[in-house]
DNA sequence: TTGTGATGACTGACTGACCAGTCACCGAAT
DNA sequence: ATTCGGTGACTGGTCAGTCAGTCATCACAA
């Protein structure tokens, strides 16, 4: 947690910092980046890094837990209400990907931290970030089989965890060279991968979900 | 590349570097992973590394190739006869868990080169990965329409890719920290990620795939 | 208005630890 | 005696974290 100081500087500063710490963090990962690299690109000297946070690993700490905040308020807002689970579908894959464009920065941490045990981000922390998406998926599911929209012979654990591969795969093809060529790749798309281009692959995604997920009636 | 002299070793001792490098990397990533440390697992002395590599970012390299072609192998082996996508799908999602179980070292490493730009591993080598897989599922799924067995109002592209993505998702779950907790969270699993629970979920979701790309056919 | 002291953010040269890569030497095998 | 793999102390560079000192600001007294 970053100490009292950091609270009292200047706020434009402050998100100076944090930004360009969640960059250089996303960029080079924990162990390659350089706090007097930091600190110049913050425009503030070294020791004054250390002014605010206790140790590198407690300002990425902190850089992540912004994150996870943030994206938690750009998908899901300030309890906004709830709606059916397809529009639930549409609204995380949707808002998502809006964030991603914007602050890659945090999907690409999310990205380090998931990938292995690199980050000092405890498990706990690590949790939180699924924790609200899964309950609010899975309690959606539910509702809408009781209302008869959703197919009742499904597992609902399971469409839930789906559901949300497909979004963690979709965002970090925005965001991870890799992730992004292997979509180019299979999606056969030309040149840069727009966030348009992605929008519409994105769009027919939902589409599958929805036909996973609605009752089956009789064809023809 | 390798120098000359790792190949003239005694095998064993080929294997233990190669293993020991995977597993260190995997563990540490490339920044945290110390040669002297790797060295000492190995039973050589750091010399013996420089001795049989470049740098660190050759043996690096290398021991990521060598990641590839074993998946590559473990999943596919030699030219074995192509089947309809239903059995394909089967034989990826089966034999991709059996690698991850086997060599976990071999997926971590693949995760850690997908999250970031971290690793200095080029983009061509970074594709080699998913041609081969994109385009046999795609090849298979077209043949699969030109039979009557798949749907054939699907987007191929679309429909491999989400295949994969699945796949992917499942393999890290086994794998990675972050994804098995959140494995265990979605789908609810008590006690540790077995590979039995894996594959149970595994079952059902080639089921939905299945689901996916069959025909419809009237209802009762 | 000016002088004075206290507070606290800011600074960057410095330290000590760590680590990639080297090299002069060793010893076994031929 | 030559070749060649093995070795680990050593070097030069890098980097997290420190700290002694600076400076802007503010409160208050003269």
């Amino acid at each position: 947690m970053p100490k009292a100081t950091f609270s009292k500087i200047a706020p434009e500063k402050r998100r100076r910092v944090l930004r360009q710490a969640a960059r250089l963090f996303a960029e080079r990962g924990y162990a390659a980046t350089d706090m007097a690299e930091l600190a110049e690109r913050c425009g503030v000297a070294k020791g004054s890094i250390y002014n605010y946070f206790e140790s590198k690993e407690d300002l990425y700490y902190y850089v992540c837990l912004d994150g996870l905040e943030r994206s938690r308020r750009a998908v899901y807002g300030e309890g906004e209400p709830t709606r059916d689970i397809y529009q639930l579908v549409q609204q995380i894959f949707e808002r998502g990907m809006v964030f991603a464009e914007d602050h890659p920065e945090y999907v690409a941490l999310y990205l380090g931290v998931a990938a292995g045990p690199a980050g000092p981000l405890a498990d706990e922390i690590s949790l939180q970030v699924e924790q609200f998406t899964a309950e609010l998926l899975k309690q959606t599911i539910r509702r809408g089989m009781a209302e008869g929209i959703v197919r009742r012979d499904l597992d609902v654990n399971l469409a839930a965890f789906l559901i949300n591969s497909l979004y963690i795969i979709f965002v970090s093809s925005l965001v991870s060279r890799h992730f992004k060529l292997r979509m180019k790749q299979y999606l056969e798309i030309e040149g840069r991968v727009t966030a348009a281009a992605a929008r519409e692959q994105v769009r027919r995604t939902i589409d599958m979900i929805g036909d996973i997920l609605r009752p089956r009636v009789p064809q023809e």
